[in-house]
DNA sequence: ATTATATATTTGTTATGACGAATATTGTTT
DNA sequence: AAACAATATTCGTCATAACAAATATATAAT
């Protein structure tokens, strides 16, 4: 027989997770630009001008690998990313953030921020890096 | 300037939910079954022989609303559930489970149970209840 | 009674996720 | 070099999520 307190923490972890991913979606939804895309523009921004293939962005990115080149494609119809041919492997792509790209990110941060810091706003210091160190050692 | 005790508490609640959900789903997957059919499975069992309409089904699923009457529509198709329509208010349906759909459900029960278990075995019971605490402080 | 409003569900549409197959290129083995 | 395996990306397909609109019924207001 399972544990109550068992269950109860990856329940309340994964409705925790839910919460943090509707809210952070609904503000993304405003800017016309989802989750993932947002994951990938913000990997791309911290690699500066180093080129990035798609295998690249999938290790890095938050959510399950779901269609990077797909994504990748809907970023270039914003003209948010550019993409051009790897020379030394023509098997790779190597995709850049734009000017444009970096533009709606500087945007949009702050207000992620603002409100992660909501999200947060319950938790002391020491009870963040409690919870940080506790949900690491959940499903692992 | 957000600190990096709440972005990385944000960050690990929601990568810990990912983990949560991509386990849990992997289960289900071999039976054929999404987690929001199972959910709904689970919440018609709990309710016994009360019968269950479209909204009670959808305030106590664990996932944001998705399409609950199609969810249903496979439920059914599978035999899962019955739905009849409630004589006294004929807007409303009533849903409930079928032999077929407790048997389903008391062959994937344990095998959940195993790997919740597996999924918190880092976590003394002690942090379990910490985490519960701390993740139902979050994002609220 | 008629109109308006609220409730409950269904349906349509678009976008995305999951996953496997297909394609192209490179590297390795015989 | 030919054959084969490994790597990187793209494409096809199906299921689901998100959301809006439509439909049907019930309740309330005039």
């Amino acid at each position: 027989m399972i544990k109550k307190t068992t269950r109860d923490s990856i329940l309340s972890v994964l409705k925790a997770g839910l919460r943090i991913n509707s809210k952070l979606y609904s503000i993304l939804k405003k800017y016309n630009i989802s989750e993932q895309q947002f994951n990938i523009l913000r990997i791309l921004r911290g690699r500066k001008n180093k080129p990035s293939n798609l295998i690249t962005l999938q290790e890095r990115m938050v959510h399950k690998m779901s269609n990077t080149t797909r994504l990748v494609d809907k970023l270039i119809r914003k003209k948010y990313v550019r993409r051009t041919l790897c020379k030394t492997n023509r098997r790779k792509i190597e995709i850049f953030i734009t000017d444009k790209g970096l533009e709606v990110l500087s945007l949009i941060d702050p207000i992620i921020d603002k409100n992660e810091e909501l999200l947060a706003v319950n938790l002391s210091e020491e009870e963040k890096k409690q919870l940080i160190y506790l949900s690491n050692k959940l499903a692992i």
